[in-house]
DNA sequence: ACAAAAGTGTTTTCTGTACACCCATGG
DNA sequence: CCATGGGTGTACAGAAAACACTTTTGT
């Protein structure tokens, strides 16, 4: 006899917009914990797989189908009684988005993720997991750029980290470093046009994934 | 109506032995994938917590109970087929054990990854990400005394970073590292006794988790 | 001309690497 | 005394940090 457990995928979508690490989240409207903050998620198909079940869940759940996230396994989490209704085992998805139009869904908004202290279920213990591993592969891969829309500037990437990190970054040594790092940073020839200072080059993501050596954020705290 | 999915917990517990890294495997003695090698796993009771039932299966499937294992969630398997028989979601846990008496258990053994080409299932592809993951935990935490005993020398810890990185590391320059990395290792105050040679000091693990700086494996490749 | 932001050069400091050398033991 | 492995000192190279400075736009 094998015992069978309900498994739900959800996901921890961030996001960098008005100069804060945002995370998408709904209102839960119905108990257990009404009106608590919750990620989105749902339950996986019985011929489904666990990637395709975090794409359908940010389509369906999360209102963002199509959008360009990068996805990909956080954590499995799994003591008894995280819901309080029956055992159900929860595979969460961490998710880097642009900073998209708010999405179509009601109820589901960008909250500040230092403005979710209480949330239903574990989900703020998932959710900070997901930040931190967020924070950790900035250090190490290029993954800061899937913060950033299709074409950036380089002062554009190193706000995604300032924010993220939670601490300023020097503009020139930043600079050498991302444009320096083999298959980071794409030219595309063009600049931007704003008003005041010197326009900037917009590049696009590279083919690189890893940022060797890395950028280590911990020195200096 | 929510779907249910039977859950299985497969251990990767690797050690250093025979300078080799190696993992406990056994042969399966029962169709399907009859005597091939497999990792040990076993379903999750209904009351049971994720890391409670890898404890368990550590003591009554890879038979090493009480021993010293470090032990940690690695990732979740999930597409539909990867057991042929019904639909299994495996959540791996990666151990890292050091040189212990062979297990007890019958087919159990202790085999060199390199030697583990055909598994059964999708096990080897889950190996091997616990065999990355291994690996890269040696650069930025100190893991690495894991695989050693309680207490050891600069030297048999180096010799697990060269097994495991697969790479020599210069003695002078490693027992530098380590020794001034604050936290790392403690000294017990005894000395080795060998035959030949100046006699070690020997060391405890200290209380840091983390190694900052990290110690790259990956410049000169 | 001036402000503002982009981008470059230069100096200092730190850390990793390579390797010469000394230390403590067994035989 | 010598072989063997443990442990230290030192010089060099590369990267990070700090910051002066030049470039290119809008007003």
């Amino acid at each position: 006899m094998v015992p069978s457990i309900p498994v739900s995928v959800d996901l921890v979508v961030l996001t960098v917009r008005n100069q804060a690490l945002s995370a998408l989240v709904w209102r839960r409207d119905n108990p257990p914990f009404l009106r608590r903050w919750s990620l989105s998620g749902g339950f996986i198909q019985l011929d489904e797989d666990l990637p395709a079940a975090a794409h359908r869940i940010l389509s369906e759940r999360a209102g963002l189908p199509g959008a360009p996230v990068h996805l990909e396994q956080l954590q499995t989490y799994g003591y008894p009684d995280r819901d309080p209704r029956q055992r159900v085992l929860s595979v969460a998805y961490l998710g880097l988005a642009p900073d998209l139009p708010a999405s179509e869904k009601a109820h589901m908004s960008w909250q500040p993720v230092d403005s979710l202290l209480v949330m239903a279920f574990d989900h703020r213990r998932i959710m900070l997991d997901g930040v931190e591993r967020a924070r950790a592969k900035l250090e190490y891969t290029s993954l800061g750029a899937a913060f950033c829309p299709p074409e950036f500037t380089v002062a554009d990437l190193r706000r995604v980290y300032e924010i993220v990190w939670g601490r300023p970054l020097d503009p020139r040594n930043f600079h050498r470093k991302v444009t320096k790092a083999e298959g980071f940073l794409v030219e595309t020839g063009e600049t931007t046009t704003r008003d005041g200072g010197r326009p900037a080059k917009l590049y696009r993501r590279g083919p690189a994934e890893l940022l060797h050596p890395p950028m280590l954020r911990s020195l200096k705290e």
